[in-house]
DNA sequence: CTTGTTTGTCTACTGAATAAACAAAGTTTA
DNA sequence: TAAACTTTGTTTATTCAGTAGACAAACAAG
């Protein structure tokens, strides 16, 4: 419980609190009688049948048949409508826009993929309103509709949803959010692409029930996700997690950041191609799909490529887990794919370098959600958004 | 306001939560009357007459005189009763202990500090309690008596209290928590002394009013403690803020904590002096302060060691900025006495590195409260605990 | 002296949670 | 099969905290 509020406290706080903990409980242990829900919750039987009824009317809830007896009255069985309203995530990556449409309950209802190379804004806004388009016609009808549409981008986001800066895309101070409400009028959150990979990774990936989490979004560069105490943890305007450009070296490579020695340069997806390019019978177009397949070929100098980049990849997690001490780091993106070739590496050079009540209690995974994490993220982020507002607006 | 808690709401949680604002208002205003109170917290005035009535008959507030008319009824103000309770903070450093008395608005009432080389736990035990017992009879007479005993530590302390490990101080596995329990029979709380000095800073120091600050303390080696989102981050088993170790040179200097390239062996104490004994002319026992008093007289060699640490910090603070996009970084112990040598090549490497919006709204500063934001911090954590448990003991 | 304002208390009311009674619908036991 | 016990979900009376608004006391200004 956490009483850091600087409001009145007053018993529709109060309500609007146990209603969503009943509705919490409902959808995590779906199908739940009313008399469990007390159970679980501590809530009376009496303020649970309340607020169920309430639920039910607002179709986020509903009724399926009698469950089976323990000795007693058969119970009924109250059901999360996860079909009240669908949710629209999209991640615009560097070379394709990936949409998904899920439910309330974070299940994808259908999605759309599209690859492209070296677009303009304005292309890519063409592509991504198709998009959007047709998943908002591939959803059933339902009472709520679309609640909302997140979008995750490789760049830095302002707290109040501007791209200021997404250096593979070229782009620089672009409203999206604005775009977007204005033509689907629908709540609309932008969100940069690792804190929203991090957000889907805790909801429904690898880091389900954590508190601490780590998302390292390895793709051509990195950015990393924070989950801390539960929650995002998104820095004073939004723009944290740029561990990509930790100095690990301190007269190391120069970077276009500025800086010397940036982390992301040793250790994501250009550093694998600058280093390919320089073998003596190097790919002419190296990219991280052939590279693996020469390493699945047995091609000892390309394992050994990949082998260096897990081993620097071990190097950042070893300053993450010095950082943050966190109960679960995942590594996520294009290079998670790489898996095969980066973990005992990167594993070793960990478990040599970190003091052992770090690694106490601590889990290094590979995504789970493999390319979804982002869309699944922003996608959560409207339904999140979506309960917080609408439990509100009570049935008056 | 934040809706993350898995517990019932019901009004005893209102009334906690109300009661706790009313307090918090009157603390940071007083004197203040009921009606501005009630203005300023948006409660009732009602509510505020009954809360009030209540601390007052628990001795946190007072009533004073009547203040001066603003056109009508002249109002009665009250004051917080810092004086209901005292707190003792204690900082335990390498070769120091320094314990302070507070009220309960952490203004000091007295203080001893201890100088001593190389004692054993047993021998700094005496002479912690020695302090103890001297600052327990210094706390004048008062409702609550001493409310509760701080300690910080320079070293790793597990979230149920135990020091694992403080390896300046050689000590391992220690659970001094329950020692003093036993013999005070107060809360007593055991933490990391950067952890702590965070928290003195954000409550007492630089920090105060800011929600995401990162305080380096830099004395022998390095610590970090994180405020973030507001409140203390502790990390998944409270090891959270080793920054120290953080890699800067993938094959750097060996580290005895088993790595290559920790930053403290660059930018702490250490470096300052291994790399003076080097110098040609080198002082006999170099040591911070007399390099400082070198440095004052204009030796020009010592002033470049204390610029290539200042440079070093300033790496590692690059490093904490892309991470944690804080408000404000604060250096702090030892190390800070030198800001006049140490802040110009740290900020220079600081402004060349970081990318311009990292530095909006950032900013870095010295401790102001010197070489007492660790003791003042765990005495603040006391008082925290003691208004958290005793406003639940309500006068039934 | 009158009028208007501010302060703080008091009373009646509201809304939410709770405890306990109760009816309905089962199961278990003799 | 009937009686006794269990479980479920609703209903009723009660409690408790906050609110609105009335009110008296204390003061300022004309």
């Amino acid at each position: 419980m956490k009483l850091t509020m600087n409001q009145t406290w007053n018993q529709h706080v109060v309500k609007k609190g146990n209603k969503s903990l009943v509705l919490e409980t409902i959808k995590d242990h779906s199908p739940i009688s009313r008399a469990e829900t007390a159970n679980r919750t501590g809530l009376n039987k009496g303020t649970v049948s309340s607020l169920v009824s309430e639920l039910l009317e607002e179709q986020l809830i509903s009724e399926s048949g009698p469950g089976v007896s323990s000795g007693g009255r058969r119970p009924v069985m109250l059901l999360f409508n996860q079909l009240a309203g669908y949710s629209i995530g999209i991640d615009i990556g560097v070379n394709y826009l990936l949409g998904v449409l899920t439910d309330l309950q974070g299940n994808i209802c259908d999605e759309k993929r599209e690859s492209y190379t070296d677009l303009t804004y304005e292309e890519i806004k063409v592509k991504l309103f198709d998009i959007i388009d047709y998943l908002t016609n591939a959803a059933p009808p339902s009472p709520y509709g679309i609640v909302g549409i997140g979008v995750g981008v490789p760049g830095t986001v302002s707290n109040t949803g501007e791209i200021l800066l997404a250096p593979n895309l070229e782009w620089k101070n672009i409203h999206l959010q604005a775009v977007l409400e204005r033509k689907y009028q629908v709540p609309v959150v932008i969100e940069n692409e690792a804190n929203a990979g991090a957000y889907g990774e805790k909801r429904f990936g690898a880091g389900k029930d954590l508190e601490d989490i780590i998302y390292v979004s390895a793709g051509i560069g990195i950015g990393v996700g924070l989950i801390l105490n539960g929650s995002l943890y998104k820095g004073n305007n939004g723009f944290s997690g740029e561990l990509g450009h930790m100095t690990i070296e301190v007269d190391g490579k120069k970077c276009r950041c500025g800086n010397k020695g940036c982390w992301e340069l040793y250790a994501a997806e250009q550093a694998l191609l600058s280093n390919a390019a320089k073998l003596p019978d190097a790919p002419d177009q190296p990219t991280l799909e052939n590279l693996s397949k020469l390493a699945d070929d047995g091609d000892e100098q390309v394992i050994r490529l990949f082998e260096q980049v897990g081993d620097y990849l071990g190097v950042g997690l070893n300053n993450i887990i010095n950082i943050f001490n966190p109960q679960q780091v995942i590594i996520g993106n294009r290079m998670a794919s790489a898996k095969k070739w980066l973990r005992d590496p990167l594993i070793s050079r960990m478990v040599n370098q970190t003091l052992w009540f770090q690694q106490k209690d601590l889990q290094i995974q590979f995504s789970e959600l493999s390319t979804h994490s982002t869309a699944l993220g922003v996608a959560a982020f409207s339904v999140e958004n979506f309960f917080k507002v609408d439990l509100q607006n009570q049935v008056v």
